[in-house]
RNA sequence: GGGCCGCUAGCUCAUCCGGUAGAGCAGGGGACUUUUAAUCCCAAGGUGCAGGGUUCGAGACCCUGGCGGCCCA
């Protein structure tokens, strides 16, 4: 029989199951159980049958559920309906089943079976026992089956919902409000991304996708709220690699009257609590490497790194020839309206983000490529702005500024973006005229976070690819 | 978008130089009262991604397309 036979003898099917408790907990209350005793404990739990071993006479299995494995035993002179459990297919069915915690002669913790009905069967099977489904495009496509045979798939998605969970209670508990900001938006910006474009029909009007939620946000610290996060999906229209989705889950948090200076403490905190939730450790593995996220992380400017990187002093002030030459000698690409501020970036990009491995907060970020951030306070640093991106096993896992705030500037960098836009730059930054008119009625100083939350868990799970920590990764749509 | 690799039974994988496809698991039948990747016996299971070409003969070689992976942009 193959995975389109057809259902077996009909099956009355209940609608609730009474008094199902999870397996785990059950496990954990009877771990030391010595081999071959009994308890008096009766307990109904529900969940897939994975395994099946026949045994004349009795018949073991083991039963999962999303909190752990238990083995289940079947005797035929006690165990209701025993041959109908052996002879009808039961492997990878949905069953529940009541009776005595109690260990086999050879100490397996399991559940002697009384009574036992079927909940769901499974008309498909589960993959291979011992290699489970090794095909990518099946394991993502059919997530529900890859679930089942490949438990490591379970672990991060579980360890993800802690990790989400982690931020929102620190967020919360620091006083911040959670929100929600339109997600299909007039104006696509506040990102430098190319945005998916849909149609609304009844305002016969398109609307784009939002590629990030920052201009709202901060809409909402001028309508006074201090203290503001949105968890959510951010969408931008580029291709997919291991560490692209279409759809990405983003964390942006805005905070008055702090600054960048502020948000690196608030991202070492929650950076270091979220790992703490993940792994229950500072120190975490991920491609072979030890991460040490104990806080504080590495603070340099981009323009030591990339000094360090080069062996030799780089700065904004050294201008523009000099910066095209250092990046010609490292085969740096420079375009033909790429000013010191987009070379220099260039080359930190190039030659110095990769190889950070412990977190590292980059600072004082070229205006040229930071439209929204505020103008460097110290005047000894003209043509920085307060930013910092932090780093980790050389990825980007966050970004900060100090907020810029001054209507007049930020219509100056807008413009500066289309002029760049132009010129052929179709991500540059988009003018959002009603974001402007908002700072126009005063902003305070603020300080504004952004963390990939999915980069983030990429990390805190050592996961080869984006596509593992997201339950349902885009994929091209399936022939039919 | 470019380069490379893959696609064979429900799943995981074999198939040497081109000679007509094989195993384990799952599924079916049977044995077995302590198994845990159980074991043993029996039977069954295939449009070899799709289409075209070369050839007496193609899963294999060539071309086109589809889907996926890895690397690069």
């Amino acid at each position: 029989m193959n995975n389109e036979a057809e259902s077996p003898v009909e099956e009355n099917i209940p609608y609730e199951v009474v008094g199902v408790e999870p397996i785990g907990p059950v496990r954990a209350s009877f771990e030391h159980l010595a081999a071959d005793s009994r308890t008096d404990r009766v307990v109904t739990i529900a969940g897939r049958l994975m395994r099946f071993r026949r045994q004349g006479k009795l018949a073991f299995g083991d039963l999962v559920d999303s909190s752990g494995t238990i083995q289940v035993l079947l005797r035929r002179e006690t165990t209701d309906d025993f041959d109908r459990f052996v002879h009808q297919r039961v492997l990878g069915d949905w069953i529940s089943v009541t009776g005595l915690v109690m260990t086999s002669r050879s100490g397996e913790l399991s559940v002697e079976v009384a009574t036992w009905q079927l909940l769901a069967h499974a008309r498909r099977n589960f993959g291979d026992k011992w290699r489970g489904i090794n095909d990518p495009d099946t394991r993502y496509r059919q997530r529900y089956v890859d679930l089942w045979a490949n438990p490591a798939v379970r672990e991060r998605l579980l360890i993800r919902s802690r990790i989400i969970a982690q931020l929102r209670r620190d967020l919360t508990d620091r006083g911040f409000i959670e929100v929600e900001t339109p997600i299909l938006q007039p104006v696509a910006s506040g990102a430098i991304a190319k945005p998916f474009v849909t149609h609304h029909n009844a305002l016969d009007t398109d609307l784009f996708l939002r590629i990030a939620p920052e201009l709202y946000l901060k809409r909402l610290v001028v309508g006074g709220f201090e203290r503001v996060f949105e968890l959510g999906r951010d969408f931008r229209n580029e291709g997919l690699s291991p560490r692209h989705n279409p759809e990405f889950t983003m964390l942006e948090v805005y905070q008055a009257y702090t600054d960048v200076y502020g948000m690196i403490k608030l991202t070492e905190s929650l950076i270091s609590h979220a790992a703490m939730s993940a792994q229950g450790s500072l120190q975490i593995t991920c491609q072979g490497q030890m991460i040490d996220l104990t806080p504080p992380f590495r603070r340099a400017t981009m323009e030591e790194l990339v000094s360090e990187s080069l062996g030799q002093v780089v700065s904004l002030e050294q201008g523009r020839e000099e910066l095209v030459r250092l990046a010609a000698d490292h085969d740096v690409k420079v375009e033909a309206g790429d000013g010191p501020g987009r070379i220099l970036f260039s080359l930190y990009e190039e030659l110095v983000e990769s190889t950070l491995a412990q977190p590292t907060f980059v600072l004082d970020f070229p205006k040229e490529v930071s439209p929204l951030a505020r103008d460097h306070r110290d005047p000894a640093k003209v043509g920085r702005v307060e930013q910092f991106d932090l780093v980790i096993l050389g990825r980007e896992v966050g970004t900060a500024y100090s907020e810029l705030n001054d209507p007049d500037e930020q219509r100056r960098r807008f413009l500066q973006q289309a002029q760049a836009r132009l010129e052929g730059d179709d991500e540059a930054m988009v003018l959002d005229e009603d974001f402007l008119r908002a700072l126009e009625h005063g902003m305070p100083p603020t300080g504004g976070l952004g963390i990939g939350v999915d980069r983030l868990v990429i990390l805190l799970t050592d996961a080869p690819h984006i596509k593992e920590v997201i339950a349902f990764p885009a994929l091209r749509p399936e022939q039919s």
